[in-house]
This record gives structure tokens, C-alpha cells and sequence, in this order.
DNA sequence: ACCGCCGGGTGCC
DNA sequence: ACCGCCGGGTGCC
């Protein structure tokens, strides 16, 4: 199958245009396949196909193309008929309607959400009156039967012509397969091959990425050829005159080979991308340089304008810097014009998570000559200035996505959305991913020229992490969930090779990405010290513990329905490992005893189960939980979904469980709560584990007394123990962990980096603390106190310090204690990894169950 | 729409 | 003729 056009290197990196008046179509179209959720692989069977007529085409102005891909949308409101389809285009202009007899059937059928109708329209795509559409119905396998039915009693037959068959179209001169691929809920063969596709996704993105762009003066940073690389291609996104990905300019049309959508005005640009470089690469430093060296209409800062020198970093003031300047000769040669518009839109809005604010604004004043004036706004802080002309008049405006929610969720005054950026950042922009969260939906929100997303780690969980990316950078038509679905989300999960093609050049036409092993001109990027990593047995606290319970919810087969126990008993007996103090009282829930004790207890359990440090995922819609509550039966879920489970099941039932569960059951995460005082009297004494480090740390010392070291711990509590001897051998330390503000935060960051006499050697670090753009490079030792479930998470805090700037071997030893929970979770590290690796994109609820208990069993080796 | 359908005009051969 | 047939007007939902 040589069909794909679409990937040709030059027509990958195209600009889409955004066709005025279509807004509220597509709007419409977005709204109405929003709530529906309907992406998991279970909801994609094929239920059956017609041809149905498409009428009215006299009366609408949206044109379709031999084999286009059309929508088909409710239009409940029609004076004429309530059952009303709308067709309509990639674009969202409306083409026609469904034939009302055809109608009325898919109305109900649509309206009880029984199944998805995609429509594409095999030909008569001139005719004046009337053209035939090609229905397909996706939907869940168990409404089969009533989609069936409701057809049938209109009159209508579906049937599976489409079926595993290939349906040649021939249109404008290219040939393109069209391979309606049918599987059952079952395709276990193809999804080997896919995984393997899977990991090139982001390979090759370097082909023809390599030339290199001098940044403006203003930026007294040298950079490396990889940054001058990635400003390079960052400067030609933005500027760039090309046709959006899938776009070809034919015969005076634009046409897009995806959809075999044509229209006539140049579909609009997208300026920007994802830079998904590695951690440590210099994203940050990259972006600076972007945002001087094309200021605007592609020129770079310019640095006449000089005022006085001011730079300050309070929370809601202003800062600039100040210069004198020279030539702006430099970097200017190589710009292509053309992008950027003299809309006079200036100022760049940089959002980020808190924990790297401070870097940015680090960054700023390190990268930026001095005598430069760059108005940099800190909006953050309850004294943040909401002026709309005070943002726009800034060169950067800062802000996290905190900020940006809150303000956003306070409606209609929000003035970040009333800004006519040049251009905004997400920072970590992974973190939109999920497209329920507040969040998300503000950062859509943002009007701007262009759009960047910088993430190390684009695609955390699976291929619909991507959307909102798409979304966020309005690459149409994939910003609208029901077309991402149907053109790569459903194929490449259905493991169809086409649909991976072509998300291949979709990914590789707005991404770079390069890692620390990437090569230009035959070496490494970055050429980082060395890393070794040393595994320290300790001895075990006292006899060894019993878990007899444990054993018999696997003979019972209980696991799952006393999970929450069983994760509060692991987490015990993990900070058993680490100092007998830690372990709180615990009381098995053999009874569920009165309704407020009920409540408390399970109050505590969610408590714990966010705090176990296991990653806890929503078992519904597989994301992170958003609004954490949990059921009576003990899981946790997010509150949205599992209420749609109550609401659309007769006798709802807990779908880890299957034990019965109730809406006003439910229990909310009460959020964090602090845990016991400070460490006293018994907990004063050591443990194994903290003699082992009290010994590395003085070796180390009396060895060279400057060496720095993080000491991670899972356990805020454990830190406390810590810092005992800490005290009594005289080491000075700092701290950081999750529950403190931004400004102590920052304040230990910086004492830490500090390289002065004096300063602290040693810093107590959360595993959770900060978010991955911590910056810790002063350290060159990391003591991982208690093993994580996650083995991404142990490695993302070693590079928090094994990282650009960092130039000392690094050695990270992790105590583990002998015979105990501890060696077990360290096998099931290495398990999970792989099986990150195998079930990218394609995971069931069953299948996570089984996973939990396999994963629990061989912690406890039964 | 080179259709279908509607409704007015018309009416043996 | 309370029909059939003809031919003009008309046409999404």
C-alpha cells in the first residue's frame, strides 16, 4: 500500500487555515462529540453500514470531494423535522441533510448515544440535488442489537459491505486506498507490529531539522548546535508560508489528502509546534532565544530601545532590564519572512506548573544580556495586575496553569484571555492532556498568533495524550475529538498501518524531538558525566512481618474489593523498611460499623491510596484522577465517571468490583492533609536504613567536604526522622517537598544551588516534589531512600541533578532492605517497565485489574 | 430534477 | 369524471 501521498516530507509540514463564519459548525460538531467519551477501543466495533442520500445540497454552500470523509450532526432545533442529520465537511461547513425518512432512525439512534455515524461520499460529489453517503455505525458491541433493530423498524438494512473490503477511488489524479478496516473487539496479532511503529513515532523527526540559526545579541548565552538547531526550525515554524500537514495545493485548490477535503482560500497556518526535546537539552534556554530573535514579523528584539535597568522578580511587578544597544546584524540574515502577520500582537505568554517558574525567571536574567530591555511580568500572586493593556504592552508575560484556570474560571474576567498574544508557551504542556480539566480548557481559550508546547515527555500515557496537543495548536481537523478519533486515533488503535502513516507525518511535521543519545554531525547532543547507580542492602527492622490477610484475599479472590487495605498494608509495610516509627495504627474495615465511621475510614483511604505513591489512575477513563472520590467498596475513580457509570446502569455496579455502588455513597478526597508532628522521643532513634546514609554522608564529607547530595524519601515523615542526625552530625541541608509554597520553594532551590562555603550540602527531597524542570544540577550524589512503584519516577529525580550543567560523575545508591517488600517492588519495577512498553495505547479496565493483582501478588511472592 | 410528487386542466375515437 | 391521463410547477430538513 504506496498510497500515502501524504507523506511526502514537503507536504507534512503544511499551514492550515482557519475558514472564517464556520466557527459555530464546528463548534457544534466539537460540543456534540465532546461528553460522549467514546474512545475506548470496546466502543469502537463496527455495527453495520448504509447507503443513505445527502439533500439539499442546492441550499448549502460546503462542497465535498469524491471520497471525502464527511459529519454527520443532530440538529435537534430543525423547525422542520426534530429528527433533523446535518452533513457537513472537514471544515464544518454544512453540505446537506440526511434524507428525513434515513433520519428519523439515526436521530434516535444518535440521540441515545447507541452508536457514532461517520459518513464519506463515494460519488456524485457534483450533483446539484442530492449525492449518496456511505453510513458506517461505530459504536458499543451490546447496542448492536438495538441499532439493528431501530433501522429495521424505519425500513432500513445495515449491512457490512464495507467489511474487510477495499474500495479504490480515483480523485484528481491521485490514487488513494481507502481500506475499511473491520476487527472485532479482539486484534491481538497486529498489535505486536503496531508497538514496534509505535516506538519509530518519534524517530527520524531530525531528517532535515539540522540547520542551524545564530540567536539575536540580546541573548549572551552561547548555544549548542542542537539549540541553534531547534531555533533554527522553531523560527521557520513560526514564519513558515507552508500548507498545514495532509494539505497540497492542486490545480489551484487546496486539498487535503487525509479527508480528500478541497476548498479554495488557503487553509490557514499553524505557527508553532512541540518541541519535545529531552530534559536537559535547553528547552528553556531554545525558547528564550525564540522569543528575541523573532520578535516580530520575523525580526528580532529590537534592542534600541532602551530604558533604565530594573530588574526585579516580586510576584505581580514588572520587570525589565535595561540596555544599550548595538547591531542587530546577527541572526537576522537567516529568517524567513513571511509568518507573524503586523498584527502588532507583541507579547509571549509563557504558562508553566510552579515548580519551574523560578526557573524561567532564572533563566531570563541568565540568558539575557544585560543591557537589554526585555519587559518580563511575573502574573502571579494575588497582587497580579489584571490589565488588559498592561499584558499586551509586555515582551513576556508569565503565569502557571493555576493562575490561568483560576482566572479563567472566574468567567468573563479573565484578562490572559482578552490578550491578543504574538505567540504563548506551554510549558511541561503534557499537562493539558486531559481535556475534562479546567486547565485544559482555559489554555484552548488563548487567542495567539502561535502556539508552542514544549514537554519531554509528549505522550505520557497513550496516543490520546496527543489530542490536546493538536487541539491546543488548532491543527484542524484534528482539534475536534470526533474527527481525531476517526482519522488516527481509532485506526491506529485498531492497528490499521495507513492510519500510523499517516500519524507518523502528522507528528513529524510540528514535533522535534531529540534525546540526550541523538547525534549531530556523529556525536551526542549533550556529553553528560557518567551515572552509576549502586543498590545498598540494609539490614531488616526487627522479625519479619506477617501479612496473613494478604493471603487470604488472594484465596478469596478479594483483592480488588479490599484494595484500599491492601495498599494502606503495603504502605505500611514499606515504612516499616524505613524506620519502624512511621507506621501509623491500622484497623482492617471487617466492618463497615455506622455511616460516619464509614466515612472517616474510607476518608483515610483515599487518603492513602493519593499518598501511596502507586500512580493511581482512573480505571474508566484510564487518565489521572480528576476529583478524586472513592466508592464504598474502596476504589477510587474520577467523580465524572464514575457518576456516568451510575447514571447509565440500571443496578450500577463497581467496575473493579462489581460490588453495588450508589452516587451519594461516594466519598471525596478531602484533599492533603498533613500527617503527624514533628518526630519526638521514640522516633528519635535511627533505623538501618538512616545509619547506612548517617555513614555514606561522613564518608563522603570527610572525602571532600563540597560534595552535594539529594536524599529522597516517599515519605515526608521518613524526611522528618532524617533530619535528626542530620542535625547532630552538624550537615547543613535544605528541603523540599510538595507541601510547600513557591517562594520557600524557590528559596531552598537557590540555597541549594548555591555553590558559596557554607551552603547546604544536602537537600531532603520529595520523590513527588517539583515537576521535571527542577533543577538540581549541584548535586552530584542521590541516596533513593525507599524504592517507588514507578521506575519513570525514581529516574525523572536522578535527572533532576544528571542533567546539562551538571559536571561531576553522578552516583545514585538506593537502599533497599533485605527480605522484605522492598526487593519484591524493585522486581516489579523492572515488570513495569515493560509493560509501559507493551500496552502504550491499548489498555482495558480488565486488563489494569489483572495487572494490580499480578503486580500485588508478586510484591507479597504468593 | 433527464426524477417523483402535487394539483389543475381536461375528457371517445 | 367520486376516475385516468396530460403536462406545468415545483423541489431539504
Amino acid at each position: 500500500m504506496n498510497s500515502n501521498s501524504c507523506c511526502h516530507p514537503s507536504s507534512a509540514l503544511i499551514d492550515f487555515l482557519d475558514v472564517g463564519g464556520t466557527m459555530t459548525i464546528s463548534q457544534e460538531i466539537a460540543n456534540l462529540t465532546e461528553d460522549s467519551g467514546q474512545d475506548l477501543p470496546e466502543e469502537n466495533v463496527q455495527i453495520g453500514s448504509i447507503q443513505g442520500t445527502v439533500v439539499g445540497l442546492r441550499y448549502y454552500t460546503g462542497t465535498v470531494n469524491r471520497g471525502e470523509m464527511v459529519s454527520l450532526v443532530r440538529q435537534p432545533q430543525n423547525p422542520y423535522d426534530r429528527n433533523a442529520v446535518m452533513v457537513a465537511n472537514v471544515f464544518g461547513s454544512q453540505v446537506g441533510h440526511i434524507k428525513k425518512e434515513l433520519a428519523a432512525p439515526m436521530a434516535y439512534i444518535m440521540d441515545n448515544n447507541l452508536a457514532r455515524v461517520e459518513g464519506v461520499v463515494p460519488y456524485g460529489e457534483k450533483n446539484t440535488f442530492s449525492m449518496p453517503v456511505n453510513l458506517t455505525f461505530w459504536g458499543r458491541e451490546e447496542n448492536r442489537e438495538a441499532v439493528h433493530n431501530q433501522m429495521r423498524c424505519h425500513g432500513f438494512r445495515l449491512g457490512t459491505e464495507f467489511k474487510g473490503s477495499l474500495i479504490l477511488v480515483l480523485s484528481g489524479g491521485f490514487l488513494f486506498l481507502f481500506y475499511f478496516f473491520y476487527t472485532g473487539p479482539n486484534t491481538v496479532s497486529i498489535k505486536i507490529s503496531l508497538k514496534n511503529a509505535f516506538d519509530k513515532l518519534f524517530d527520524d523527526l531530525m531528517e532535515d531539522k539540522t540547520r542551524e540559526m545564530e540567536p539575536a545579541e540580546a541573548v549572551c548565552t552561547s548555544l549548542l548546535p542542537h539549540q541553534k538547531q531547534a531555533l533554527s526550525w522553531m523560527t521557520s515554524r513560526e514564519n513558515s508560508n507552508d500548507l498545514p500537514p495532509f494539505w497540497e495545493e492542486k490545480h489551484g485548490l487546496y486539498f487535503n489528502v487525509l479527508t480528500n477535503f478541497a476548498i479554495k482560500e488557503r487553509p490557514e497556518k499553524v505557527l508553532g509546534g512541540i518541541l519535545a526535546d529531552d530534559m536537559g537539552l535547553g528547552k528553556t534556554l531554545t525558547t528564550i532565544a525564540l522569543i528575541v530573535s523573532n520578535f516580530h514579523n520575523g525580526k528580532p528584539l529590537p534592542l534600541e530601545q532602551c530604558h533604565i535597568k530594573n530588574i526585579t522578580f516580586q510576584e505581580g511587578s514588572s520587570m525589565s532590564s535595561t540596555c544599550r544597544k548595538k547591531s542587530t546584524s546577527k541572526g537576522t540574515g537567516k529568517v524567513p519572512s513571511g509568518g507573524g502577520g503586523g498584527s502588532g500582537a507583541r507579547a509571549t505568554l509563557i504558562v508553566c506548573p510552579l515548580s519551574v517558574l523560578s526557573n524561567w525567571l532564572d533563566q531570563f536574567e541568565q540568558h539575557i544580556q544585560a543591557d537589554v530591555t526585555l519587559k518580563v511580568y511575573l502574573y502571579y500572586g494575588a497582587e497580579r495586575i489584571r490589565s488588559v493593556n498592561l499584558l499586551s504592552e509586555q515582551d513576556v508575560v508569565l503565569t502557571t496553569y493555576n493562575v490561568l484556570s483560576s482566572d479563567y474560571g472566574n468567567k468573563g474576567n479573565s484578562p490572559l484571555h482578552k490578550v491578543s498574544w504574538l505567540r504563548v508557551v506551554l510549558d511541561e504542556g503534557h499537562v493539558i492532556r486531559n481535556p475534562n480539566a479546567l486547565q485544559s480548557k482555559a489554555v484552548l481559550e488563548l487567542q495567539s498568533e502561535r502556539r508552542w508546547i514544549l514537554s519531554g515527555t509528549p505522550i505520557q500515557n497513550s496516543l490520546k495524550d496527543l489530542y490536546m496537543l493538536l487541539s491546543f495548536l488548532k491543527l484542524k481537523p484534528f482539534d475536534l475529538k470526533g474527527w481525531w478519533n476517526r482519522i488516527i486515533q481509532r485506526p491506529v488503535t485498531m492497528g490499521d498501518r495507513v492510519g500510523l502513516k499517516n500519524l507518523q507525518a502528522l507528528v513529524k511535521g510540528i514535533t522535534l524531538r531529540r534525546t540526550k543519545n541523538s547525534k549531530v554531525a556523529g556525536r551526542t547532543l549533550v556529553q553528560l558525566p557518567e551515572r552509576r547507580v549502586f543498590v545498598q542492602h540494609v539490614r531488616r527492622e526487627g522479625r519479619k512481618i506477617k501479612t496473613a490477610c494478604l493471603y487470604r484475599y488472594f484465596e478469596e479472590g478479594t483483592v480488588m474489593t479490599n484494595y484500599a487495605d491492601v495498599l494502606a498494608i503495603l504502605v505500611r509495610l514499606r515504612q516499616h523498611c524505613c524506620h519502624p516509627s512511621l507506621v501509623g495504627k491500622y484497623t482492617r474495615a471487617d466492618d463497615p460499623g455506622t455511616p460516619s465511621e464509614l466515612r472517616e475510614r474510607l476518608i483515610n483511604k483515599i487518603t492513602l491510596v493519593l499518598n501511596s505513591g502507586s500512580d493511581e489512575e482512573c480505571a474508566i477513563c484510564l487518565d489521572s484522577l480528576r476529583q478524586p472520590v472513592i466508592t464504598y467498596c474502596a476504589h477510587v475513580y474520577c467523580r465524572p465517571c464514575i457518576c456516568e457509570v451510575i447514571r447509565s446502569e440500571k443496578q450500577a455496579r463497581c467496575p473493579l468490583c462489581r460490588a453495588p455502588i450508589k452516587t451519594k455513597e461516594l466519598v471525596e478526597y478531602p484533599g492533603e492533609e498533613m500527617e503527624a508532628g514533628p518526630a519526638t522521643g521514640e522516633n528519635c532513634r535511627s533505623s538501618s536504613k538512616v545509619d547506612a546514609l548517617m555513614s555514606n554522608l561522613l564518608k563522603l564529607r570527610s572525602e571532600d567536604p563540597t560534595v552535594k547530595s539529594l536524599v529522597v524519601s516517599q515519605f515526608t515523615r521518613f524526611m522528618d526522622l532524617i533530619e535528626v542526625p542530620l542535625r547532630e552530625y552538624g550537615f547543613s541541608f535544605t528541603r523540599l517537598d510538595g507541601s510547600m509554597a513557591q517562594k520557600t520553594r524557590a528559596k531552598a532551590i537557590q540555597d541549594f544551588q548555591d555553590s558559596s562555603p557554607g551552603s547546604p550540602t544536602i537537600m531532603l527531597l520529595s520523590l513527588k516534589a517539583g515537576g521535571v524542570g527542577l533543577n538540581l544540577t549541584a548535586a552530584s550524589h542521590v541516596f533513593m531512600m525507599d524504592p517507588a512503584w514507578n521506575p519513570a519516577a525514581e529516574d525523572q529525580c536522578v535527572d533532576r541533578c544528571h542533567r546539562l550543567g551538571q559536571s561531576r560523575d553522578v552516583v545514585i545508591t538506593k537502599f533497599i532492605v533485605k527480605d522484605s517488600v522492598e526487593e519484591n517492588m524493585v522486581k516489579i519495577q523492572k515488570k513495569k517497565q515493560e509493560l509501559v512498553d507493551k500496552a502504550f495505547g491499548v489498555k482495558k479496565p480488565q486488563d489494569l485489574k489483572q495487572a494490580r493483582i499480578d503486580e500485588i501478588r508478586a510484591l507479597m511472592e504468593i
